[in-house]
DNA sequence: TTGAAAGCGCTAACAG
DNA sequence: CTGTTAGCGCTTTCAA
């Protein structure tokens, strides 16, 4: 209201009038083409700066048919354990490397009522591409989309998609390591909480402490299924005890229920590590500060989000990508075990 | 490579010509307008439908001068603290919104080296309106780009901006009850760990704090600040303990500080809640699971996301908003109090 | 190396 | 109520 006109957006043929070249020159410096005249490729950046010059991304996006933007689906089954670190510091991965380049991060949360909703979005040309990540193996639903629009996974897909592209932490070596680590210590009678085997990271973690633990020799009898979640580590912690055979560590497939399973060691009147060793997995926050502090795997999901983002902006602009890409893990000992 | 033809999206002109119609009239269809003859709606539904049409956005955005999305911008430095639940959370809630809207979520880490590249993204036409949040006080610099597109915060500011608008949650309401639960319970010598003066949410809880104590006639010196790390959490409890002073509870400003105590008051043999109740703030998912089961205030975080989107829809579309909306708090009483 | 001109797909007056 | 007609701001041949 009042006397203040919309002060309207600087247009790129504002920018052309006042450096005095045309439009195409101005879309040329502004694109960096490379060959345009030093002295005009001065002039417009001079004009661009004094009239605070911004492009249109939706009227670049109409005549490029490219949108410089890419989108992080989230299903929103698991957009529900969003509690849970992991997609928070995937995001922070992800937007942190995006902010490198000129893409823009759109977050969809794919509802599984109406699944055709993110179908469309993503295949109606609003994106160059997609990053997909979720804890269910079902989700890589969206692997045959890859076709159309390229796609890169978080987490490798259950059953082996030969052309999906993802980016995965090694949950085997992993969980064998942690293994290995408390069967180092002596340890013997080493139970674990596994996740759900139906979700790649719960059934690898559960494999790698099999394989540590067959290959040590050791009984591979004591597991108890979680869900990923504090409570759910307790309630199989309970259950573990509950069978009333010696246990001397547990090796938890991550600090969630790792850190259930404390509170549960606890009123059995057992110490942690002196009667339990436990190791966790994911280097929660929480972890360190717990009493004791807890042993675990750490694996950067910041960079795994990074990673994932670098991929695809690689394949959108059509370089060369393999089709795996696993990352790293590390074990992080502390006074649990 | 190969005979296969880029499959060319359809177009709006496409669909108009199958239903023997204007694009004009297609437009409006799709756009819902109410005056266009119920036989021509289906008639154009069912070129859609056949066609598996969708629109493109970019070109719509052109024409219309709106972007039918809306960024959510993180100040780096807070993106930091990205494994806070707290982030995660609004953004959940903010998702979930938005996909009942049309309204296209974007996540903009806001990079503190050069401010200016997420003003110029904000100002230059590419959204219809942001939502900013953080835990610090001085990011409500964004507060003067209100002028220019509409902005909605998470958190009120820290100075009372006189026409920003805000979506809070009642942190002095909710730490005066925590308080004052503890104080029903008996306690008289309750000492508080503190989040950071400068960030409201650190203010405001120490505030709550002051009132209930010094309206008890109560002694308020047992202050110690952390940064709402667990870590941070540890240290002020052990500061709080050196001080030889005689600490029958603690009130701290989140779960997470509150954990942190935990570890500190077992090591030096004292019992929760026997010696020392326990009272957190933000209900984190660990602090149902830790031993004893945490005492909180609870605060839907979804619901704070949920709340700025809608706010800032309604703001975008021209409808009335007040400037502050305050979210309330509940007590949950567990074993820690 | 630069400019002119033709759209990208859609919306929004304006007629009719 | 429906169609016609201009663009929205930018990229991109095609000539010059």
């Amino acid at each position: 209201m009042g006397v203040k006109a919309a002060a309207q957006a600087p247009t790129l043929e504002m920018v052309a009038a006042r450096a005095g070249v045309s439009r195409a020159t101005v879309s040329r410096v502004v694109n960096g083409s490379p060959k345009v005249k030093p002295d005009l490729i001065a002039a417009v950046n001079r004009a661009i700066a004094e009239l605070n010059y911004v492009p249109n991304r939706a009227a670049r996006s109409l005549a490029s048919r490219r949108t410089e933007s890419i989108a992080l689906v989230i299903p929103e089954s698991t957009s529900r354990v969003f509690t849970d670190p992991f997609f928070a510091l995937i995001i922070q991965g992800v937007a942190m490397h995006l902010a490198t380049t000129d893409y823009t991060l759109g977050i969809v949360v794919a509802s599984e009522a109406n699944p055709d909703k993110t179908r469309r979005f993503l295949t109606g040309g609003n994106v160059d591409g997609a990053l997909v990540v979720s804890h269910h193996s079902g989700d890589h639903s969206y692997a045959r989309l890859g076709h159309t629009v390229p796609i890169v996974f978080g987490g490798r897909p259950l059953h082996d998609d030969h052309d999906s592209y993802y980016v995965d932490v090694d949950n085997i070596a992993g969980s064998l390591t942690a293994t290995q680590h408390l069967i180092e210590r002596g340890r013997t009678h080493i139970a674990t909480i596994a996740g759900p085997a139906d979700m790649p990271a719960g059934f690898d973690r559960e494999l790698g402490w099999r394989r540590a633990m067959t290959e040590a020799g050791l009984d591979t009898s004591l597991v108890e299924w979680g869900d990923f979640s504090p409570a759910s580590g307790a309630m199989a912690m309970r259950r573990l005890l509950a069978r009333k055979l010696p246990i001397d560590a547990v090796f938890a497939a991550n600090d969630q229920m790792a850190l259930g399973a404390y509170a549960v060691i606890a009123e059995h009147g057992l110490s942690i590590p002196n009667d339990i060793a436990v190791v966790g997995y994911d280097d929660d926050a929480l972890g360190s500060a717990a009493a004791p502090a807890l042993t675990t795997m750490h694996q950067s999901m910041t960079e795994l989000g990074a990673t994932m983002a670098e991929k695809l902006v690689t394949m959108v602009e059509g370089g060369p990508v393999d089709h795996a890409t696993i990352l790293e893990t590390r074990l992080i000992v502390r006074g649990s075990s």
